[in-house]
DNA sequence: TTACAATATTGCAATTTTACGATTGATTGG
DNA sequence: CCAATCAATCGTAAAATTGCAATATTGTAA
């Protein structure tokens, strides 16, 4: 079919699963981790960095927006974007507590 | 076009992006935790907990197979998933120093 | 060997994702 | 107001993802 049945899952397991889809691209993983290097930075700066198109880079500030991992400000004619904190550290956490729930035992 | 175009990425943000991808679905989520919380387990029983086709959960399994988080062991007529340790560790302190890379300053 | 049970694989349709050119919208400077 | 600049949106094409029925494969038991 082609579309995920999200209806069968938790609320958890799909919050999860959309947080890290909005991570879990290359040029997304770029962005966010030169939005953290420069602590702010505006679409034009990325599109020279990184080697897509502007059209592309402005996707994946909308989707990575969308998520609420990054927020942004208009300002003038440029948009500053930056980390939304409070979900980067419940993403944080979540993970942490993901992560850390399994613990090695001896196994097949 | 569809495709990523993974050739202007570091090394390192292909391999992160492409361990969340295999992260990124409910359903994956739900198998994890599941061989989590079972410390192994057997196609059959996750066809039984979650709500999918068998034909579908084989093929969540074989996503994480293929990302190396979980390792099969055939035994017998079943199939033993469990965690892949080593794996595990790994993309767990990945994340763990991406998200703390970041750390919250004023900003726009 | 034959039958059965558990998984894997194949093939297909619907949907989503990725990428980008072209266009539009908004703001500033002259 | 008008031109220039930056970013968002639209439209489109290619490719990947999701899901499942049908089938194949593999190992066990009779």
């Amino acid at each position: 079919m082609g579309l995920t049945r999200s209806e069968i899952f938790t609320e958890e397991q799909n919050r999860l699963a959309t947080m890290l889809k909005a991570l879990a691209h290359p040029a997304r993983i770029a962005i966010l981790q030169q939005i953290i290097k420069a602590n702010a930075c505006i679409c034009g700066q990325l599109v020279d960095e990184l080697g897509l198109a502007q059209a592309t880079i402005s996707q994946h500030l909308k989707e990575l927006k969308n998520a609420g991992i990054i927020q942004g400000t208009i300002e003038g004619v440029t948009v500053c974007y930056c980390i939304e904190p409070k979900a980067w550290k419940l993403l944080q956490k979540d993970l942490s507590i993901f992560f850390k729930s399994f613990d090695v035992k001896n196994c097949c």
